[in-house]
DNA sequence: TAGATTGTTAATCGATTAACAATC
DNA sequence: TAGATTGTTAATCGATTAACAATC
């Protein structure tokens, strides 16, 4: 029973997986050269990206040499270089639909439309349960009552949808947009969402978010001696030379 | 040199600490038993959790019997004793006392401040740039401006702060938080903050999430084969099973 | 050349899974 | 009692780290 599974695991290995938390730490570089090319930088040491990213510097290296020799020995990597390849294997090229359900995160994340177009992620269309906002536009975007969502995005081709705003049947929606072609949901709504199988979705939650950060805090209290979990990364092994008389390079 | 950081690991060992995969987990089994009970469930199996949160019934095993045994051999676990179970060690009834920049968002969530309580995260203080706020309440909570949020956070003893709205002087703002005595800092902004070691950060992003669910599918599409890997879980072991003849029980 | 930093391997570490005896 | 499900172990798997030869 179990070995069936098994089975197929062994039919569907793919050599050039890669793991979400590569994927992660790929998406977090990439913003980490946008933050140093917008501060004049040219080219940059795996050292640095892991200072910046907070992890050692032989996992950047291995994050990005598994892509093929991005870098040049004792000169580091070219950022703008650097930067490509990272958006072709995270495929930023592509553009991606997306359906809003709510407008009203518009309104608060004003750049957020912008932020997106950046990656190729386009916001196609707004749905609403605000029967003010029917038929008007919202940062140039129209806006549409739910009803009917499903027809409205399979005749435009949409992916994701990201569900900012839940009313009581918020489950009915998300099964009408999957119905409706929708591939993955992002959830910034308290709701509980169930999906089937295929379907990915990412739920952000504020308050959970919350308690992760306060248990990391309050974990971290516990101990008497400094905790190197936490912050062992190679800024601390050159600071840890530094107190012991070396000279640690910068 | 990079011995010195090893001994100190060696110091720092604490059987107790609970890794942050582990946190992400109890966190999520603890809304799954939420909205179990809503839905009028006294008692719940492993297997059920697991199928919930998408990972084997094994691990949801090992993960709470970490902490001792809340379960009963052929009953499962009693929800509400659970939950309180969970509470505790999530350390969820300790106050979590918050401080927010920028007041926008609680107008697009409108729930988050009663989100915050159920988990005794309060917001104390509101900060922002816009003048027009200075003084006035934003849901009964207190509007201020940013100079002097140093010196106000110290007396009231804040150790959490979520920036929502970020002016052009963020690292400055946030400098301040914790000079002020800000342990943890959630970021929805796209501003990439700096923190010192020992200062924890989190930054929620929309378009990295949607980076990730889109390779997730992308990735999901290069197989021909059912991917396993990503939906291997006991509903699937038990799929399998019927699809092979056996009778799954649900 | 000497120094710096990459690419890459083998070793280590930690997390997940499979499996089953113990318990209800 | 028979069936179900927990608690827990040993085995497996995957991810990270240490280390260093190769390269600029």
């Amino acid at each position: 029973m179990g070995s069936s599974v098994s089975d197929f695991n062994l039919l569907s290995g793919n050599e050039s997986k890669i793991s979400e938390r590569t994927v992660d730490r790929l998406r977090k570089y990439l913003c980490i050269l946008d933050s140093l090319e917008i501060a004049g930088d040219y080219t940059v040491s795996s050292t640095e990206i892991a200072r910046l990213a907070g992890v050692k510097s032989g996992l950047v290296r291995k994050d990005l040499c598994h892509f093929g020799g991005f870098g040049r020995p004792s000169v580091g990597y070219n950022i703008s270089y650097l930067k490509k390849q990272l958006r072709n294997i995270l495929k930023l090229n592509e553009e991606k639909h997306i359906a809003l359900i709510g407008g009203k995160i518009l309104q608060f994340d004003i750049n957020l439309v912008d932020r997106l177009a950046v990656n190729n992620c386009r916001i196609d269309v707004i749905f609403t349960t605000d029967e003010t906002k029917y038929d008007t536009d919202i940062k140039q975007l129209s806006c549409h009552p739910i009803e009917g969502i499903s027809k409205f995005i399979k005749n435009i081709d949409i992916q994701f949808a990201i569900v900012s705003e839940c009313g009581d049947d918020y489950q009915t929606v998300v099964d009408a947009l999957i119905s409706g072609g929708v591939k993955a949901i992002l959830n910034l709504t308290q709701a509980v969402i169930k999906v089937p199988y295929g379907i990915e979705i990412s739920n952000i939650d504020i308050p959970g978010e919350l308690i992760a950060l306060s248990f990391k805090c309050k974990d971290k209290s516990t101990h008497n001696t400094i905790n190197f979990d936490i912050i062992d990364n190679d800024a601390v092994q050159a600071e840890v030379a530094h107190l012991n008389g070396a000279n640690p390079n910068r």
